[in-house]
DNA sequence: ACAGCGTGAGAACGATCGTTCTCACGCGCT
DNA sequence: AGCGCGTGAGAACGATCGTTCTCACGCTGT
């Protein structure tokens, strides 16, 4: 197994279990035990936890936020119906088993206050995030204002879901950012 | 010192603590010299720290939402201003020193995955949150789906207020929210 | 074939945490 | 006054965690 491979493993071992169980509930030893990379290769891939932790929260962004922009680009549909179909992106995800919230606000939630690093992270996260759909709803007519609205009822519906374990809020948000974007362009 | 005292003294304690800097991130020590409270004594009122934390979601959900409500009662306007005054509250809270987001919002996500008590807690939080909110926006005359949309604006700007350390969310959300009001009450 | 470097598995180390125990002290009751 | 229960301060204990070290093994180059 060259070093190319145990990185992947060793990120996706730690994927799955710090998004699953949060950060500082999952030691060292069991992201070991999950990817089947021994200690020491683990430390000399990630000088240590803190850097592990950094790694994984930057491949999940880059991840998260490609998936998003993929499903929206595949939606061959006026601008209107790109910025909704983030809604419905948001609501399959959801509804995939062990779906746990933004990884992000969890991570901030745990360390934010501590490490800076992770505080750093998910603030670019959510930075990227809300000029993603801000341009999407550009693309639509509405003002940057609306933009950002939009985004909250994206991210509120993240923290309900997870908090509810349902998917209805993606739905509630959906129609609540249609119904904003109409008032926004009609004017 | 009676028990009352030592209760409350450990109580602020651990919410300052547990708040400020995350659950995990806290000993019980560090409670202790807070608090002023021996240890032996504060494990005679709390048997675990699994019960102070327990005690303490509890002490500061009914704190937050009375003192949500108290403001909201204060409001002498019509059931519009009263459900947008909510975002005028949020508002004040986001600029307090030492925010930093909904406490249950982050101890689920840092213990909602291990611990049923947190996750529950938190759960039973934002639902209150949600029949008040909604009983709010039925006062103003419109539907439950328009009370679940504004709280999702509500939730979405707690979480981006903490991550930006700003209070422009809940402004951008008291916008969605009017704006969504008067399009719900106008069909 | 053999010396030597890197590897894997896991023990070991130092720190920290939740929890309990020790022990000397002060207060209330008779 | 003297006895005893509860208290406070902190040491102690067992577990766990992040990180490093040990050591035997297998591959590589000549």
């Amino acid at each position: 197994m060259d070093d190319g491979e145990a990185r992947t493993r060793v990120l996706d071992a730690a994927e799955e279990l710090f998004y699953g169980r949060g950060i500082q509930t999952v030691g060292m030893d069991a992201v070991r035990g999950a990817s089947g990379v021994a200690l020491r290769r683990l430390y000399q891939l990630f000088p240590s936890k803190g850097a592990l932790v950094e790694a994984y929260l930057l491949r999940r962004d880059a991840r998260w936020r490609a998936g998003l922009a993929a499903y929206v680009d595949a939606v061959d549909a006026p601008p209107r119906e790109r910025v909704l179909a983030v809604f419905d992106w948001l609501r399959d995800w959801f509804e995939e088993p062990g779906f746990r919230g933004c990884a992000f606000i969890n991570s901030f939630g745990e360390l934010g206050a501590t490490s800076p690093e992770v505080a750093g992270a998910a603030r670019r996260h959510k930075e990227e995030f809300f000029r993603y759909v801000t341009r999407l709803v550009a693309a639509a007519g509405a003002p940057d204002s609306a933009g950002r609205q939009v985004a909250l009822l994206a991210e509120g519906a993240m923290t309900t879901a997870a908090l509810t374990g349902s998917s209805a809020p993606a739905r509630e948000a959906r129609d609540a950012a249609a119904a904003l974007l109409d008032a926004a362009v009609r004017r």
